[in-house]
DNA sequence: GGCTCGACCCAAAGCGCTTTGGATGTCGCG
DNA sequence: CGCGACATCCAAAGCGCTTTGGGTCGAGCC
């Protein structure tokens, strides 16, 4: 069923069916009611296509994700930040569209949405600390939100990021105000500005007390359970072993600890951790009490935010009469909230 | 740059460059050339939406992912998945656009998505053992896969599926050809069909061998680490403990290593453990010596096959002449790969 | 009564592409 | 030399929608 047959089907011209069906004054009230219970009845649903031609306007957002080994999109992340993205682009008729892509072809691929006219605006992930993908995007003229910062971006751009620095300085506050003294590092790879970020605020804390940061407790890989494992083990194992331990993400964390229990020391009480908690919908911390003491921000939230943010800034660059408003920036800040996994330092 | 700058900058017509660029025999070798050249030159890209509306086709290939708690998106396999598919459809030209549903409107969603023409295909994810989408979809007259099978539904469909029984049954051989007798089941939810399967291969090794499957042994829940943790420390705290665990999901398995190694117990000696792998990026199964002994079957593979056979299916259904072949389906096998989470029962 | 002005509706022109149904020119061959 | 065959290209119709630029008709006003 179409435009076409609706309208001949209704006795009514194209024109006034589909304003009845868009909102539009011109039409009276019944003829509206009329052609939007025949729409309904035949189960009518302009085409995407068609409308998108007509309009100039394609009703999605693109995901564009890197498959290097340095930032899989198969990142744990990922998955709660589109399913939290999805929501508010399914709330306002929008479709998301992914693309994987080899690291090399980042710029093609942008370059290529942008010509085919696929999407309306992208969400950038990942940002490293020098992002040369901001200046492509911002050169090609779509409305995108980086989803964290660039350090070394110098312009404007829209962003929504977790205060990473603050979270770790608390962090690592804590344990220093619980006695620790040597606090090992579990970073991610720090030419993600993120993991850098995260990096300063622990040695902010520490430098604060005047302690100075040992480089052999500072650490950054990918995340995965068997880094936390290892450099915990190795760590544990020294004579100026660490008592405590700031981890980047929930399943480095779970490897920590199983290098502490291993040891059957006892978490919280010999050994303390602090972990960065995504809120990961399946990798919950614990229940009433959390098991990790944390520094707590949805990744689900944020992407709900960004999605947002990226409406807006779409619905504003296609309203040609309004000045174009500043680009938009959001940073969260990640509370701490208390687990079974820190104590004082014995 | 459109079709109509670029051929009046050519000099040619819309027609002759339409086809130069899509390998019509129509044109001279030469202009095509000509015409390539220009094309790559001025970055020309076909408008999709405008190719779409022409051709009747969108090259789009849709994922509905329910957001119910029973079956997140976020569902950790569900980033390899979609990984895997995602290339083969970056090779092949098509795009990938997900949509985030509630339970109740997945029937609402995907009329609608055959109404709006938004893809050409699909891909079922999550089946039940009763799934009702299967039917309604094919008498919406979509092509599609699902990603599982669903037991109770007896027409035809296409998908691709790990073969589950044979999985869990010779996990579950190998613990009893070690002499294990009490064996624990902690699968997932059982309304999934894959968790129905898996029970199946389960109970169908210890019926080989004459041996009752014990009620209290086996478990269903959502696959959480967490709900390893707390079973696998009940089932240990009992008289007759199990000396053996099967489980459907690495992130289980972690929380069963977590009771068994804080009781003190040694994995491969004490207790052993047979787990499924989905050989997650982000969740490797160890080194070189896997840490568990695993039922091993890459779903980012599965995605990548899946994606395959529903362009296969595309392309099958857009070609008239030819007959429409039978619905594909793939069963792949899970190999028993040996890790040190086993050995014999004490 | 004539005129203006809303209210309501319509025909037709695009949006950027593919594709049908020729047109034109070239070449070989009897 | 004339004619069919072939190679090469083109004009224009259409895909399903929005939107411009009117029409028509009745009510309100002087």
């Amino acid at each position: 069923m179409n435009l076409k047959e609706l309208a001949a089907h209704l006795g009514l011209s194209q024109t006034t069916v589909s304003r009845a069906l868009n909102g539009y004054p011109e039409v009276s009230e019944a003829t509206r009611l009329r052609v939007s219970y025949a729409a309904e009845q035949h189960n009518y649903r302009p085409n995407t296509r068609a409308k998108g031609l007509a309009t100039g306007r394609s009703m999605a957002v693109g995901h564009v994700i890197p498959t290097s080994t340095r930032h899989e999109m198969v990142n744990p992340v990922f998955g709660d930040f589109i399913s939290g993205a999805g929501e508010t682009y399914a709330q306002n008729g929008y479709d998301m569209v992914l693309s994987m892509v080899e690291d090399g072809d980042q710029a093609r691929v942008y370059r290529e949405l942008k010509a085919k006219g696929t999407v309306d605006g992208l969400i950038v992930h990942g940002p490293m600390t020098a992002e040369p993908r901001i200046g492509l995007l911002r050169q090609l003229g779509i409305p995108f939100v980086v989803h964290g910062r660039s350090s070394e971006e110098t312009g404007p751009y829209a962003w929504l990021d977790v205060n990473n620095v603050s979270a770790f300085q608390r962090a690592t506050d804590l344990l220093l105000d619980l006695g620790h003294r040597r606090i090992a590092l579990l970073n991610g790879i720090e030419s993600m500005d993120f993991a850098r970020r995260r990096r300063a605020g622990f040695e902010r804390a520490l430098a604060a007390r005047g302690i100075p940061a040992d480089p052999d407790l500072m650490h950054s890989h990918e995340m995965t359970e068997n880094y936390g494992y290892e450099v915990a083990g190795a760590c544990l194992a020294k004579d100026d072993a660490p008592t405590a331990f700031v981890s980047s993400s929930m399943i480095v964390a779970l490897g920590i600890r199983r290098a502490v229990e291993e040891r059957g020391l006892v978490l919280g009480a010999d050994v303390s951790i602090i972990t960065h908690d995504d809120d990961l919908s399946y990798l919950r911390n614990g229940g009433e009490v959390p098991l990790f003491t944390a520094t707590r921000s949805s990744v689900r939230e944020a992407g709900k935010l960004s999605a947002q943010m990226l409406l807006d800034q779409i619905a504003a660059a296609d309203d040609p009469g309004a000045p174009a408003p500043p680009l938009p920036t959001r940073l969260l800040e990640a509370p701490l909230v208390l687990g079974r996994s820190t104590g004082p330092c014995p």
